[in-house]
DNA sequence: TTGACATATTCCGATATCGGCATATGATTG
DNA sequence: CAATCATATGCCGATATCGGAATATGTCAA
């Protein structure tokens, strides 16, 4: 066995810096393919498979409007990634802190020796 | 050119499965590599992998203890992940809220016709 | 020092990924 | 219908990934 698939999975997804900065762009509203892909630098190849790794997932939507294809976001993906990282707020707040008193414990034990 | 590295990025450490489970593990405390492996049942060469990707990016911490070594959470770097998406809030909130709105709208009037 | 234990590293194969390029599909306009 | 514009898809090469197995490293104990 290999690999875990990126697609139908929101953690893979937005493991790619370029598919955060378009979630990011499309935050302001819908847009064509073409003006994602200028605005990022990037081919409209490249766009198309990233934007279609983001709809896969369920991050975005399509929409068609005439020649183009506006891509909308739907954020409701990200709170699954929002929530679980939450589960660590207590941790990055309160545990390091302590762990830094502990620290200074020791430098004052060493001082004192 | 070819992908971006998985290591020196949170967002890619933790696109993981398993490497998220470790993470939850050690949200209860410290533990060593055979401790853990069999928790998640995976061999100890694949819980060392992992444990190594997650203390490069910096969300685990290592002491020492005899002939094992004891790994700790160090969440800090979870941080940004959870800002980033929280980013998002307004959006997974308000605005399909008012997409189902609209989408009801329509439902009303083509109901009319 | 030797042996046993805990962990890390290396090598391998299968596969997935990303970017680039060429091309296919789809929609609009004349 | 033909031409054009917008986007998607297919194929390719380079590389990264994950899991497995074997082995190396490191640490303690007798």
């Amino acid at each position: 066995m290999a690999r875990a698939a990126t697609t139908s999975d929101v953690f893979n997804a937005i493991a790619e810096r370029q598919r955060r900065q378009i979630l990011v762009l499309l935050r302001a509203g819908e847009r064509p393919v073409a003006e994602l892909a200028h605005e990022l630098g990037m081919t409209q190849p490249g766009a198309s498979k990233h934007l279609r790794v983001l709809r896969e997932v369920g991050l975005l939507k399509e929409r068609k409007a005439g020649k183009q294809r506006l891509y909308r976001l739907d954020a409701r993906g990200l709170r699954p990634v929002h929530e679980w990282t939450g589960g660590f707020e207590q941790l990055w707040n309160e545990r390091f802190d302590r762990l830094d008193a502990y620290v200074q414990d020791l430098k004052h034990a060493r001082r004192e020796e």
